[in-house]
DNA sequence: ACGGAAACCTGGACGC
DNA sequence: TGCGTCCAGGTTTCCG
């Protein structure tokens, strides 16, 4: 479920639980979670992740789109949560409820948690080994994500705006949530091919990205995630959502029901009265 | 090369 | 209550 604001919401607010400590042991309870993101390997993977991971020492606590990185003294533990992915923190080595993978440190234990086992945590010893790191694009909270960028994101693409701006190799850390919301700020409906906006539209849309992306963050910090409740999730969120969600309801800029389709196989959320 | 659809998994919501 | 169906905020892979 996190896009870029909830998974950066996570790794500020992890830093201080794991930062300078060391993985005294990883435990790998359910080693689907270990496999390569096409999930083939899973025993030789999970057996990888608890040798590397053990006794490593996590020095800085990262986030690439929608990656969580744990950068070693030797290689990364990447994380990704997919749909439902969670983390859970343990005081002691207890730990209880569905965990995937546990990194057990003096000071607690770290949980990774997914009901649906889409989620994944890997160890390489470089992150272009993790091909969607690899080919990761622009983030667009850095200041390098300016209207030129996105110009050059969207030209050569016929695709719906909407879909490209999932693509992870042209603008990382967007989701099927935010898309529909930032494509509602910009007035720009979601079926229009990427490469016809015009400099305009790609403008507004830069602000509409950066926008909802930083309001999200805001809104996802506060309050921050609680890692000792398994139940914790994000509060809030609805409220600076204009669009997702809200189909028949009316669109809070101009009256005009909002509608849902299909887009590459998405459910998307728009208002047919102000996004043109 | 490109776009579309299926696959990976499981739980929850909904209709009958 | 029970069962079938559809849906899900993601990414990779397969197919035409």
């Amino acid at each position: 479920m996190p896009e870029l604001p909830e998974v950066e919401a996570i790794a500020r607010t992890l830093r201080p639980f794991v930062e300078g400590r060391t993985i005294e042991r990883c435990r790998v309870i359910h080693p689907i979670a270990a496999a390569g993101m096409s999930g083939k390997g899973k025993q030789v993977a999970a057996a990888k992740l608890e040798k590397n991971l053990g006794g490593r020492k996590i020095e800085r606590v990262e986030r690439r789109g929608k990656f969580l990185i744990l950068a070693l003294d030797s290689g990364s533990a990447v994380m990704h949560f997919k749909f439902d992915g969670q983390l859970v923190w343990f005081d002691g080595k207890e730990t209880c409820g569905h965990i995937d993978v546990a990194l057990e440190t003096a000071h607690g234990t770290l949980g990774f948690v997914d009901p649906r086992h889409l989620g994944r945590v890997q160890w390489v010893a470089s992150l272009d080994e993790i091909p969607g790191l690899r080919t990761m694009g622009v983030e667009p909270l850095a200041e390098e994500f300016t209207a030129e960028r996105l110009a050059e994101a969207l030209a050569g693409s016929r695709k719906a705006v909407k879909v490209c701006l999932l693509d992870q190799a042209k603008i990382a850390g967007v989701g099927n949530i935010y898309s529909s919301e930032a494509l509602w700020r910009a007035r720009i409906d979601p079926r229009r091919p990427a490469h016809r906006l015009s400099e305009t539209e790609t403008n507004r849309l830069r602000r509409g990205i950066v926008d909802v992306l930083r309001n999200a963050l805001k809104c996802c910090l506060h309050p921050a995630p609680n890692f000792r409740d398994a139940n914790w999730w994000f509060q809030g969120l609805e409220r600076i959502l204009r669009v997702y969600g809200r189909e028949e309801k009316k669109c809070q800029r101009c009256g005009h029901r909002v509608a849902r389709m299909q887009l590459g196989g998405r459910g998307t959320y728009w208002c047919p009265g102000c996004q043109k």
